[in-house]
RNA sequence: GGGCUUUUAGCUCAGGUGGUUAGAGCGCACGCCUGAUAAGCGUGAGGUCCCUGGUUCAAGUCCAGGAAGGCCCA
C-alpha cells in the first residue's frame, strides 16, 4: 500500500493492514545489541577476543603519550587457593585505577605478582605427606621444596585464571613469583645491601620450640590440649626497696609473691614484672610482710593459712618500679619493673620475667635491657649454666626445684592445676618456650650507607612516612605508631620452603660473613640456578675459592640453616618488579602492618629511598549486617559464584558503587541492587543506541543549530564528563556509579529520552529536529561508554561493538577518556532547565491526580493549561510534558490546569489533536518528505 | 586491654567553616503505557541522623562518655 493512500482514509476505520502500513512509517528504534546482558556467555568470548588481540600490549602503546607514566604496583597475593572476594576487591580496584590512567595518557604498567614461599604450603604439603604416609620424604630438602614450588604454581595458575576472568588487565604472561631465581636474587642482593649498611645483625628471641620434634614451630603448628602443671607461690625478698616501698616499711624483711606453672624458668628470672596502674597491698601478717595486688587479700589469706594480717600501706605497680629483689635461688638480684600485660586475675599481680622463655618476657626484656638467660639446649635439658640440674629434662626439674625452693624458705605452696597448654602437633609432646639464636635488623641502628645525617632505620622510616601520602589521611595516624614502637624485626624462621638466609659463618672463629663478595656468591648462584643451588650446595662450593673470613682469614665456612621471613621476600618486590618509585600501592588497611610496612624498610635499609610515593587502602568484606565473613556465620560470597549468577561486570560495577575506603557490605541483595542499577545504565544505552541505527557523520547538527533542549542534555553531559574525571583522579568510584546512573536514570531516561521520543519516531527521517537529538544522543553514547570503560569492561565493548562513532576503534578500550567542551557547559542554560523541569514536576502531579480519579488514563488525552510568570518563557512545552496539548496564560505564580482533550488520536503519532485527516499535519508531512 | 576506624531512610551514597519542615538514586506501594517490552513513565510512603550527657539562641555537624561493628596488636 502506497503511503499516499493513507491520507484519504479518515473518514473509516483503518485495517489492520492499513495500520501496519502507518506504522512503517515511524523510526522505531532498532539495534542489534540484544536487551539480555547475557555476561556468563559473553564476556568469556570478548576475553579471548582481547587476549587473542594482546589488548594489554596495545592499550601500553596506543593510549600513552609516552612522557606521563603511572605506576601502580601489585602486593602479591598468596597462592594456596581459590581467590576469595577481597582479592576480586582489591585487583578490580588496581584494575579501574590503571585503565583510568591509561586512558589519561599515561603510561601504566601492571606486573601482577604472587607470594610463593612460606608456611601455609610447607603444611599443607606435609599434611598431604601425612596422608600418604611419606612423611620421611621432606627430609630431602630438593624434594620437598619442588613438591612446595609444584603446590604454589598449581594455584598460581588458577588464580590468574579467576583474575582474568573478573576483566583485569595486565601482564598476566610475566607475572613476578617470588619464588623465580631473578626475583630471589634481588632480594638477596637487597639483604646484602643492608649488611652492608650494618643493619643485619644476630640475637636471641624465644619461639615455640618442640623438644620432641627439635624444631622451631610456628603458631599454626600448635595444638592446645590439657595439661598437668605444678603452681607455685614462691617469694622474692626486697633488698632495696623503691622510695614509696621504702616509706611503708622498716627493717623488718619484705617479700613479693610470685605465681608461676613452670618452675623450670626461675634459674633464667632476671627480673620480677608489676601492672604501673595496678594497686598492691603491703601486709604484715602472721607469717612475714608480702607485698600481693590489692584485692587478692583475701584469697591468699586463706590459701597461705596467714591468722593474721595488718595492712601497712598500698601502692601502685609504678610506685613499686626500682625496688630490687633476690632471686630465690641464687645471689643475684631480680629488679621489679612494669608491663601493662600483667593482670590480678591469676596469681598475685606480680609476675616473674624470664626473656628467654617467653614472648611477653621477651617485651619486658628488650624494653628493661634486661639479660637473657637461657640455660636450656635443643633437647630440653639444662645446660652447664645450671650445673645442679645440668642434663634434667626441664619438666623433670619442676620437682627438684620446688625442692630447692622450698630449702630456702622461698616456697609458700604448691599445688597442682590442670590448663590449656601448647603442644607440638607432631611428636603430641608439650611445647616450650625457648630463645635461640635469631637474625634481626635493626630499627635503631645507625644506617651505614654513607647519607647524613646519620639516621637510624627507625629515623628515616618516621621522617619516610610523612613525606608520603597516605589515603584515606588516617594511614599515618595507623602506621607511625606501629613504627615508632616496633621491636627489631626477625627475619629468620626455621622452615624450608622459603629464600635462605645468605650467611655463612667461619668454623674457626665464628664469624659470621654476609657483604660484598660473599653477598654476591650467593646473588649469582640464585640468579642461575634458584636458590636450590644454595641448598644442594657446600659453602665451599657456592663460594671462590680466595675468599677468606674477614676476622681469622680461614676458609671453613658453613652455610645458615635459616631462611628468611616471607615478609622479606613480598617486602623486597620493588627491587625487581618497578624501576624506582612507585606511583601507587593499593592495599587492604591490614597491611599497614605487613607489606607498607615490610616494603618501606627494605626500601629504606637497603636503597635509602621509600618504594612508593603515595599509599591507598580499602576497608574488609562483611555482610549486610556488618560482620565479617566466616564460615561458621555462612555468610561468604565467593567471586566464583557472583561471575556464574551475576557476570564480572555486575561485580565490578558493585566496587565501583562502594565506598571502598571503609568497610564494604555485600549480600545477594546487594548485588541484586546492583544488577537493577547496572542494568538501567545498560538500558539506556541500549536506547541510544537503538535510536542512531540510522544515524551517521553527514548527519550532525552543529550545537548552535541543536534544539533547545539537546543543548541542555549536552550542557548536563559536560558536567557529567569533567565530575567524572575527577572522581576518577580522586579513586571516589562511588561517585562515578551514582552520578552516571543518576545521569542514566533521571536526566536522560525520564526526562530526556522520554520527551524526545516522539520526534525521533514521528519527525521526518532528516528533520532537523530529528537530527540535532540524534547527535546529542550521540554524543551521549560515546562519552557513556567511554566513562564507563575503565569499569564496564564487558559490557562497554559490547555496545561499542553495536555503536558507530565516526572514527571507530577496535576496542572501546582502545580509546581516550572523552574531553568536556567547556563551550557546552552553559550555565544559564542549565538553570533555566532547571526551573523548567520543576514545571514538569508540578504538572505531572496534577496530571497524576486526573489519573487516580480515572479522568484519564494516558497523559496524551490531556490539554495543559499551563500560568506561568513571565520570567518563565518556553515554546514547546507540548513537548516536554509530553502531552498533546499546551496553553500558556501569563501569571504570578505556578499554577496548572488540565482537562481531557477534545480532539482525536492520530494514528500515527498518537496524540490527540484537532484532525481533518486519519493523521495530524506533522505526521502528513513527515511521511510526505 | 591498646592503636586506627565506621555508624544518616530497607539498600548504596550526599550532607565545606553548626542556621529554616535532613537529600539523591535504587528498592517498595499504587497507577499508567504496550512504538526502549524479561523494557519505559508517573505519583507516593519511608529517617529518635547508633545512644546518653554537655556547649550554644541553634547540633546530623562541636565536646565528653558509652554501645555495636571492622582491621591490626596484646
Amino acid at each position: 500500500m502506497k503511503i499516499g493512500c493513507l491520507l484519504g482514509m479518515w473518514c473509516r476505520k483503518m485495517t489492520d493492514e492499513e495500520k501496519k502500513a502507518l506504522k512503517d512509517t515511524v523510526n522505531l528504534p532498532k539495534t542489534e545489541f540484544p536487551i539480555r546482558a547475557g555476561l556468563a556467555d559473553k564476556e568469556p568470548e570478548l576475553l579471548a577476543r582481547w587476549d587473542h588481540s594482546n589488548l594489554y600490549e596495545k592499550r601500553l602503546n596506543d593510549l600513552s603519550d609516552g612522557e606521563k607514566t603511572f605506576t601502580l604496583h601489585d602486593g602479591p597475593p598468596y597462592p594456596n587457593g581459590s581467590i576469595h572476594l577481597g582479592h576480586a576487591l582489591n585487583k578490580i580496584l588496581k584494575d579501574f585505577i590503571i585503565r583510568f590512567h591509561q586512558m589519561s595518557g599515561f603510561k601504566s604498567t601492571y606486573t601482577p605478582g604472587w607470594d610463593c614461599h612460606g608456611l601455609p604450603i610447607e603444611t599443607q604439603v606435609l599434611k598431604e605427606l601425612q596422608k600418604t604416609g611419606e612423611e620421611d620424604k621432606k627430609n630431602d630438602i630438593t624434594w620437598f621444596r619442588d613438591r612446595c614450588k609444584t603446590f604454589a604454581i598449581g594455584y598460581v595458575e588458577e588464580q590468574k585464571e579467576e583474575f582474568k576472568r573478573l576483566g583485569i588487565l595486565g601482564d598476566w604472561d610475566h607475572p613476578y613469583l617470588t619464588m623465580n631465581p631473578a626475583y630471589e636474587a634481588e632480594t638477596i642482593a637487597l639483604f646484602g645491601k643492608m649488611a652492608d649498611n650494618d643493619l643485619v645483625y644476630r640475637g636471641r628471641k624465644p619461639i615455640h620450640w618442640s623438644i620432641g620434634c627439635k624444631t622451631a614451630l610456628a603458631e599454626a603448628e600448635l595444638e592446645y590440649h590439657d595439661h598437668r602443671s605444678p603452681s607455685i607461690y614462691i617469694t622474692f625478698s626486697v633488698t632495696k626497696p623503691s622510695p614509696h616501698l621504702s616509706a611503708l616499711l622498716t627493717s623488718e624483711p619484705a617479700k613479693l609473691i610470685v605465681w608461676t606453672t613452670t618452675p623450670w624458668t626461675l634459674p633464667a628470672n632476671v627480673a620480677l614484672a608489676t601492672n604501673p596502674t595496678l594497686f598492691y597491698e603491703v601486709a604484715k601478717t602472721s607469717h612475714g610482710i608480702f607485698i600481693y595486688a590489692k584485692g587478692l587479700s583475701e584469697k591468699l589469706s586463706t590459701l597461705f593459712e596467714w591468722t593474721s594480717k595488718d595492712v601497712l600501706g598500698t601502692l601502685t605497680g609504678a610506685e613499686l618500679f626500682g625496688t630490687e629483689t633476690q632471686h630465690p635461688l641464687y645471689e643475684r638480684p631480680s629488679p621489679v619493673v612494669t608491663a601493662e600485660y600483667v593482670t590480678a586475675e591469676d596469681g598475685t599481680g606480680i609476675v616473674h620475667i624470664a626473656p628467654g622463655h617467653g614472648q611477653d618476657d621477651y617485651q619486658v626484656g628488650l624494653k628493661y635491657d634486661l639479660p637473657m638467660i637461657m640455660p636450656v639446649d635443643d633437647d630440653g635439658r639444662f645446660t652447664n649454666d645450671v650445673p645442679e640440674w645440668k642434663g634434667l629434662m626441664v619438666f623433670d626439674a619442676n620437682k627438684p626445684i620446688g625442692e630447692a625452693l622450698q630449702a630456702k624458705g622461698a616456697l609458700l605452696k604448691l599445688q597442682f592445676i590442670t590448663h590449656s597448654y601448647p603442644f607440638c602437633w607432631r611428636s603430641k609432646t608439650p611445647v616450650i618456650f625457648r630463645a635461640t639464636e635469631q637474625w634481626f635488623i635493626g630499627m635503631d641502628r645507625p644506617i651505614l650507607d654513607g647519607s647524613e645525617p646519620i639516621e637510624t632505620l627507625r629515623q628515616k622510616a618516621l621522617s619516610g612516612i610523612s613525606k608520603t601520602g597516605w589515603y584515606p589521611a588516617w594511614g599515618e595516624k595507623r602506621i607511625t605508631p606501629m613504627i615508632l614502637n616496633r621491636p627489631d624485626w626477625c627475619i629468620s624462621r626455621q622452615r624450608f620452603w622459603g629464600i635462605p638466609i645468605p650467611v655463612f659463618t667461619c668454623q674457626s672463629c665464628g664469624n659470621h660473613e654476609m657483604k660484598g663478595a660473599f653477598n654476591k656468591a650467593v646473588v649469582d648462584l640464585v640468579k642461575a640456578e634458584g636458590t636450590l643451588g644454595w641448598f644442594s650446595k657446600s659453602a665451599h662450593e657456592i663460594l671462590p675459592s680466595d675468599l677468606k673470613c674477614s676476622q681469622c682469614g680461614k676458609r671453613d665456612f658453613e652455610k645458615d640453616a635459616n631462611i628468611l621471613d616471607v615478609w622479606f621476600e613480598s617486602g623486597s618486590s620493588f627491587g625487581s618488579v618497578i624501576k624506582g618509585q612507585a606511583d601507587l600501592y593499593l592495599e587492604g588497611s591490614d597491611q599497614h602492618r605487613g607489606w607498607f610496612q615490610s616494603s618501606l624498610l627494605i626500601g629504606l635499609g637497603a636503597t635509602g629511598k621509600v618504594p612508593y610515593k603515595s599509599v591507598l587502602t580499602h576497608g574488609f568484606l562483611v555482610d549486610d549486617k556488618g560482620k565479617k565473613m566466616s564460615k561458621s556465620l555462612g555468610n561468604v560470597i565467593s567471586p566464583q559464584s557472583v561471575v556464574k549468577d551475576y557476570g564480572a561486570d555486575i561485580l565490578r560495577w558493585w566496587v565501583a558503587s562502594s565506598d571502598f575506603r571503609n568497610d564494604i557490605s555485600v549480600s545477594k541483595s546487594i548485588l541484586d541492587q546492583s544488577r537493577d542499577t547496572f542494568s538501567k545504565v545498560r538500558n539506556t544505552l541500549r536506547f541510544c543506541l537503538s535510536n542512531l541505527n540510522d544515524f551517521s557523520e553527514e548527519h550532525v547538527v552543529p550545537y548552535e543549530k541543536m534544539d533547545e533542549l539537546d543543548q541542555w542534555v549536552v550542557a548536563k553531559l559536560q558536567l557529567l564528563i569533567r565530575e567524572t574525571k575527577e572522581s576518577y583522579a580522586r579513586f571516589e568510584f562511588h561517585g562515578i556509579v551514582q552520578s552516571i546512573h543518576d545521569f542514566c536514570a533521571v536526566t536522560l531516561s525520564s526526562a530526556y529520552l522520554d520527551s524526545v521520543k516522539d520526534r525521533l519516531y514521528c519527525d521526518a527521517i532528516n528533520s532537523p529536529r530529528r537530527r540535532s537529538t540524534q547527535t546529542a544522543m550521540h554524543d551521549i553514547v560515546e562519552a557513556l561508554l567511554k566513562l564507563l570503560a575503565p569499569i564496564l569492561v564487558f559490557t562497554t565493548e559490547d555496545a561499542y561493538s553495536h555503536f558507530k562513532p565516526f572514527k571507530k576503534k577496535e576496542s572501546v578500550h582502545l580509546e581516550r577518556l572523552p574531553m568536556a567542551h567547556e563551550r557546552h557547559e552553559d550555565v544559564t542554560l542549565l538553570a533555566r532547565w532547571s526551573t523548567l523541569l520543576e514545571v514538569r514536576d508540578i504538572a505531572y502531579q496534577y496530571l497524576e491526580k486526573m489519573r487516580a480519579d480515572k479522568t484519564i488514563r494516558s497523559f496524551l488525552e490531556v490539554a495543559v493549561t499551563l500560568t506561568l510568570p513571565a520570567s518563565i518563557q518556553y515554546d514547546d512545552w507540548a513537548s516536554l510534558l509530553i502531552v498533546s496539548q499546551v496553553t500558556v496564560v501569563q501569571g504570578d505564580s505556578i499554577t496548572v490546569r488540565a482537562e481531557k482533550i477534545l480532539g482525536e488520536k492520530c494514528e500515527r503519532c498518537w496524540k490527540f489533536l484537532p484532525l481533518t485527516n486519519a493523521i495530524c499535519d506533522r505526521c502528513q508531512e513527515a511521511i510526505s518528505c
